[in-house]
DNA sequence: GACAGCATGTAATGAGTTACATGATTAA
DNA sequence: TTAATCATGTAACTCATTACATGCTGTC
């Protein structure tokens, strides 16, 4: 009995639905648009179309690249059923891992500079993925898109990405805010500061809007 | 040789910091705190700490409740020092998972009304999170943290998640309004809508705003 | 005193990552 | 022709999740 489908599964066999992948194409595809959404399916994509084809849901064809063996991976009719069933459930909610925001939690156990080193880098990571995202699509303008009667969908997809990293930079700069007034970063308890946001919260009124150019 | 340290294993340390945790206790801590920066190592927590031990950064101590055991782990001083040192390297990238953006991604592969539930699932997972994280913090203005005197770096951290909640839900709302103009979910390529966002993005201007309530 | 639920932990399984091996292709 | 890099895949290992086992605690 082969082994359960995963959202990887899906996410593979997805990919299949666009056209045939060999195991090595699938994981370079994977890095640029499973990434951003299912990060974690990046490597892993050597086992998952072999589980497909164990279920029936797609097939392999070898087809020798010279003398090394290239198995070629091609979705079955049954794939496309599963695809269609898998698509009306539903999906599981968000995670999100941000080790920067570990930092921040228990920044007590380093110092201040140590703290906003952790919050500039998160600010550059979400920078960087700003920048690719951006590339990316800007290139599609120039009708470079490799499945173009499919660039709805992933512009739309893109705009999420935008806004998200976006967010972390304007978060960022925030929290950088915050903590200028800091004198260490142990045992602060309930700043005047800290009240005022626990206010906020509570009235479900935003945050950064309410703080951010206010000066402190 | 034991196995290397990951960031499991110092979000561990960095429970042990405050206190004392039996093994269950720390996947108790783990749901409530951990789960926003690292959702990954909610369970995983009980072979974390006997890596700590190994390493010598915590002990362990038998302290069996009734006939029952129960290990309970105290950080060592090699432990302290660990995540002193922990704390100046530089944090990994950020990685959000959301299997409700691969739907948007692959959604040629099901109908519009697919689509629109993953979309309304996304927002509502996200509202159910922006609800436990503002009760819980609503709770600190009654002075109800378990560790008072770290008041101030969970509120800040919290406005990371209150943020990124709200996001969500702007969001989602966008992306519907987007797919209320599509006939269907394939095959449209560059809609002039796409084209718009296109060119927002080449020239990185926002995006919601720009779009959000100038109805399509 | 029986049942439900909390507290505690181990074992088995499956998923994801890293390291490695090796053939093809291109650049110098 | 050597080196570098791309394409291709396997194997080993570590991590994470699930299932299970068992004892305590309260309650009706």
């Amino acid at each position: 009995m082969p082994a359960h489908l995963t959202t990887s599964s899906y996410a593979t066999l997805s990919l299949l639905a666009l056209r045939p992948w060999s195991g090595y194409e699938l994981t370079e595809q994977a890095k640029r648009s499973l990434r951003f959404a299912l990060p974690k399916s990046e490597r892993s994509l050597y086992s998952e179309p072999k589980k497909l084809v164990e279920h029936g849901l797609a097939t392999a064809a070898d087809e020798p690249a010279g003398k090394r063996p290239r198995t070629v991976y091609t979705i079955t009719d049954a794939g496309r059923d599963a695809l269609n069933a898998w698509m009306t459930t539903r999906p599981t909610p968000p995670q999100l891992e941000a080790e920067a925001l570990l930092r921040l939690l228990f920044a007590d156990n380093g110092t201040l500079d140590d703290l906003r080193s952790a919050l500039d880098a998160f600010a550059e990571d979400a920078a960087d993925l700003h920048t690719q995202v951006t590339t990316i699509n800007s290139s599609y303008l120039d009708g470079d898109h490799p499945f173009p009667n499919r660039t709805h969908l992933s512009v739309l997809f893109a705009t999420f990405q935008l806004e998200l990293y976006d967010l972390i930079e304007r978060w960022t700069e925030f929290a950088k805010t915050e903590i200028e007034q800091w004198p260490s970063t142990d045992g602060l308890g309930t700043t005047p500061a800290t009240e005022q946001i626990l206010r906020l919260i509570a009235d479900n009124r935003p945050i950064l809007e309410n703080r951010t150019s206010r000066n402190q």
